[in-house]
DNA sequence: AAATGTTTGTTGAACGTCCAACTTTTTTAT
DNA sequence: ATAAAAAAGTTGGACGTTCAACAAACATTT
């Protein structure tokens, strides 16, 4: 069984605190519950306890587990964008060096860790068959597609080059996706440092650096 | 709910052939109850019953539900294998036109239907919370990469080119996958043609062709 | 004291497993 | 070759469990 996260700050005192901590906790939870158990084993029961709160919450925060899925994936998607893209500003760079350096931020903790790659990895099966999660999960992959396609286009630009943007951030989506997936599953085939080298080739060869 | 699929011969009559009859209506209705519900929503009464047979006669099977999710994962596995052993087979070229070609095969009918990539993300997350089928596919993936990285080897050769086959067999399973899936959620998203050239592409830049 | 947050109790439906009765095929005895 | 016995295959209901949703009671903040 899960137990639920230490919290960092004192317990929240406000009704909009109370409001925020609680959905955060349940939305961390539904995560947490996921990654430990999967789709099949992820209960009512389970996210609460893994937030730490009784049964019964989870109805006052959400009309249905259906709509904790659907917040879930955001958070997640969320978080991983707003890592991602800090890691990125702080890395002080060119275009394509910041490009470059992507697959290190995606390989690495804090994003790439044991919890985010599974709860993924069960939040892209529940995208499937949960119209809701697919809904939302349309609109999320859309503006990541959106932002890695200008990320080529400005590192081509910079290159002088002239390429497929779209395919190359397609590709260079589909690669990670595969590797986190496949990561997600069998540590022992590959290894992170292999992954980010596997990313690297390609972002590399989309821009004929070699 | 799913109907039991048209039997194409007509009613097996002894005990052998009944076995192995009952045995793949059953592996196969549990496919396409996955395809259809997914994990949590697949029961033992949908795998009968897209099996067209009663709920009690998977036990007879079968000890339990999760051998038959490997007894699932291996026959997918196994059917895709052949059905792209062959379409290679049948395609005659050189190994680098072979390897050229693979990416057709994976992208389209037979190989790629929407029962075998929904049913394969499906038992992908059944891999992960799964010990059984996750020792079963650890396996599976295993040969899957020694496969590619003998085409790649002979590719290489053939162009008396060294390359580092292992890393390109990963990269090219990483980014096939991460197509399949993706596009197994987002039609919308990408084509089978675009994935196709994708994967292409990155064969091309792995033998160095552009 | 009113509103909001939270826990606990209840309900009906659905689940997986088990199993006793039934049907069909195969073996044995004549 | 035929009939009886045995084995194998199949069915659907009973059982105990678990679930999400609902309802009511309790606690805390405003």
């Amino acid at each position: 069984m899960i137990s639920p996260k230490s919290t960092k700050k004192q317990r929240p005192r406000t009704h909009a605190e109370i409001n925020e901590y609680r959905r955060k906790s349940l939305v961390e939870g539904a995560l947490r519950s996921l990654a430990e158990y999967g789709v099949s084993g992820t209960t009512v029961s389970t996210i609460c306890t893994a937030a730490g709160s009784s049964r019964g919450l989870l109805g006052h925060y959400f009309a249905t587990k259906d709509e904790v899925m659907v917040a879930a994936l955001e958070y997640l998607f969320g978080q991983i964008s707003l890592m991602v893209k800090e890691s990125l500003d702080k890395f002080d760079g060119t275009a394509v060096e910041k490009l470059h350096q992507m697959p290190s931020v995606l390989f690495t903790a804090p994003v790439f860790t044991q919890l985010n790659r599974t709860a993924f990895l069960a939040l892209w099966h529940e995208t499937r068959f949960n119209d809701q999660v697919r809904v939302a999960n349309r609109q999320l992959y859309r503006n990541y597609i959106l932002r890695v396609e200008r990320m080529f286009t400005a590192a081509a630009r910079e290159l002088g080059l002239k390429i497929d943007a779209r395919r190359a951030a397609l590709g260079l989506i589909a690669v990670s996706d595969g590797l986190w997936l496949g990561l997600s599953i069998h540590d022992d085939v590959i290894t992170g440092e292999q992954a980010i080298e596997i990313c690297q080739n390609y972002i590399t060869r989309e821009l004929k650096l070699d």
